[in-house]
DNA sequence: AGAGATACCTGGGAGC
DNA sequence: TGCTCCCAGGTATCTC
């Protein structure tokens, strides 16, 4: 379930491993994605060489050398992974891309919630309809308490699911909003409305500092994240609320509590979270 | 316009 | 053991 962290850590992994590699032939598994692969365009970058791995919010974009752009987003069970040209391919690997050193890139993707999209060269509209909706990045600046509080106003959604809405910040998914919401001391279920300015501060600190602390951890594996060569994460080990229904909440020993907000499973100490 | 539900998809675990 | 059911999650799209 790649959230910011995961697609950081990946790209992190990638830079040593393409960059400056130049692309082979692809495979493409001809099963769709939330989009159709685009399978000529993918052909048509045989020779192009990667110049850099960039992220934004989920998304991760590999440079070519022609200007052109390839972007992936990994939805919520894609991995990115390199593997020796040897290496069979597994079930649900959707697109190989062949560099010229007997690796590859391979997307992994048994739910097929990811998407693989490319940005011609020149076409910086296409990349602004990409990107059009999406929030600041939580780890930069154009991120903070203010931010957070003005795009509150006039709302009275509650806090878990406006977090996690990406006109409102990238990045925060379901286990990285309720762990941003424990540490911040804040209930998910809370309306915005409702929230204060020095909470509003707590809460972008939280999220700053949650996110931060994954990617040292290299990210969370609850059943198949693993990074681009193949390890798994281990930050998983430091929620303290998410997956926990049931057990003592690490700071009080109260029981932590499960609630289904607007479809999410949502998880929170109800003493220490108000 | 905001809020919430729904659709997309598969593997894995629970329960029978 | 083998079946069915439910759940997980990100985002686009819908309905109210």
């Amino acid at each position: 379930m790649p959230e910011l962290p995961e697609v950081e850590v990946l790209r992190r992994g990638l830079i040593p491993a393409v960059v400056g590699r130049r692309l082979g032939a692809a495979f493409v598994s001809g099963k769709p994605l939330r989009r159709q692969v685009p399978q000529q365009a993918l052909a048509d970058l045989c020779g192009r060489r990667i110049t850099a791995v960039e992220r934004r919010a989920k998304y991760l974009l590999l440079l070519l050398d022609s200007g052109d752009t390839l972007v992936f987003h990994l939805g919520m069970s894609g991995n990115l992974g390199i593997f020796t040209t040897e290496s069979p391919r597994r079930r649900h690997d959707h697109l190989e891309l062949l560099l010229d050193n007997r690796t590859c890139l391979r997307l992994h993707d048994p739910r097929r919630f990811g998407m693989v999209v490319l940005l011609p060269a020149g076409d910086g509209e296409a990349r602004q309809r990409l990107f059009a909706t999406c929030g600041p990045e939580p780890l930069e600046d154009g991120f903070s308490a203010t931010w957070l509080r003005t795009k509150a106003e006039g709302r009275r959604v509650a806090v878990k699911p406006f977090i996690m809405n990406s006109t409102v910040v990238v990045g925060v998914g379901n286990i990285y909003a309720n762990e941003s919401l424990f540490a911040a001391g804040i209930r998910p279920t809370r309306s915005v409305a409702r929230i204060r300015a020095a909470e509003w501060e707590r809460l972008a600190e939280a999220i700053r500092t949650t996110l931060t602390a994954a990617i040292a951890c290299g990210g969370s594996t609850i059943s198949d994240f693993r990074n681009a060569g193949q390890q798994k994460g281990y930050f998983q080990i430091n929620f303290n609320v998410y997956g926990r229904s049931g057990e003592p909440c690490p700071q009080c020993s109260g029981k932590i509590e499960k609630e289904v907000i607007t479809g999410r499973a949502s998880f929170f100490c109800r003493s220490c979270q108000q």
